[in-house]
DNA sequence: CCAAAAGTGTTCTGACTACACCCATGC
DNA sequence: GCATGGGTGTAGTCAGAACACTTTTGG
């Protein structure tokens, strides 16, 4: 009986918010996806375990990660509270452990079967805070590329809200209201036309 | 080591936002003062415990309470982490418990000397989040008596912004958005003349 | 030639700001 | 008569919403 810490780490993926869950290769709920989590080591901070977590099963650290909401009462007999944090990284950067055992895939949020330890609660509670924080942060900044154009970065918007956004409106907003600003350089890749290259103002979160 | 709840009790007195604190009557911290809190008894749950704290400290139940952030490293060597609530009481409500050892009393946010166990950072940490979230929500209710005038409301607000408000134009924003209606009566004892008073028009926690 | 993405302006509305004076009552 | 608190209107600014077409390139 100790703290748990839990990681909900969200990605979007061909436009589709999506999220890390584990295949259970052992009792409680074999067989059944759950969140990555587990307990805290041996004088380990929360936020430490957390790192950890999110760095175990996608290698990557330097990104949005933020304490979400702690609860009892999950269904794990091993914790009496779980503390949960929520991560978003850029599935480009991303190399999931490759196990046969506790595999690690992205399941897109939509749909999605029922959970272990239900980590349904969890999600829900995660994905709210996701949108709300959207509103009226920087948080995407950890969900693309260091540059990218802005309809990527549109469709990042769509694919957290779940509903289409004006291109009009939606760059005078974040280009007038100093979120992103353009790199200069305007060349990509496989684009189907030259195109303006955006980067954030700012690579830290940060509340407008 | 197991998890403890701290509760971060807010309340406007004349005109001074403060806080419910303790005077600690044994070791560690004696004779300092700490936020309320305290283990989770047997089969208690977290919300089960920071209502009880609540209840304990005041008197009163049914007001806004909510979970805040969980600490590790607050320097009380008998929790691993710190569930903090954080609560918002009308002062006319509650009824302080009265014993001459581990005395509650409210202190003013603004004048504080050093607390216990790093409670500050809580403090701090509580004081930001109720700011941010009265520009968005009506969790003044919790801090008013059912009926009120405008002005009396603009003082809560205004204790808490820490700055002061434009009367007409705080008048038009919750009357005209539907924060508050109008409740029919207007007498009130002991004001200087007779007054329209207002109530919410919801008694819950509710994002505007 | 067709699909996919980049780019671009105007108009309307609703919310927020700033700002100053009169009235009734209790003391 | 004065201090306290209740009550009221206007004009300016800014942000957000709605709205459609052209260009380029790759396949």
């Amino acid at each position: 009986m100790a703290a748990a810490v839990v990681v909900v780490i969200f990605t979007v993926r061909d436009g589709q918010l999506s999220v890390l869950l584990i295949e259970r290769a052992a009792a409680p709920c074999r067989g059944q996806w759950a969140l990555p989590g587990g307990h805290l080591l041996k004088d380990e901070t929360l936020d430490g375990a957390a790192i950890r977590k999110l760095a175990n099963e996608t290698g990557i650290t330097d990104v949005f990660l933020e304490q979400l909401y702690t609860f009892d009462r999950l269904g794990d007999g091993h914790a009496d509270v779980v503390v949960t944090y929520f991560a978003l990284v850029d599935l480009m950067r991303t190399r999931l452990r490759s196990d046969l055992e506790w595999r690690p895939a992205w399941h897109s949020v939509r749909t999605l079967q029922p959970l272990a330890f239900n980590n349904e609660r969890v999600l829900d509670y995660a994905s709210g805070r996701l949108r709300s924080k959207l509103q009226y942060t920087n948080v995407a900044y950890s969900l693309l590329p260091s540059r990218f154009t802005l309809t990527q970065m549109q469709r990042v918007y769509e694919a957290i809200m779940g509903e289409p956004v004006d291109k009009r409106n939606f760059r005078r907003r974040v280009v007038g209201l100093g979120i992103v600003r353009e790199t200069g350089t305007t060349l990509k890749q496989g684009a189907s036309r030259p195109a303006m290259l955006y980067e954030f103002t700012r690579h830290e979160p940060m509340t407008l």
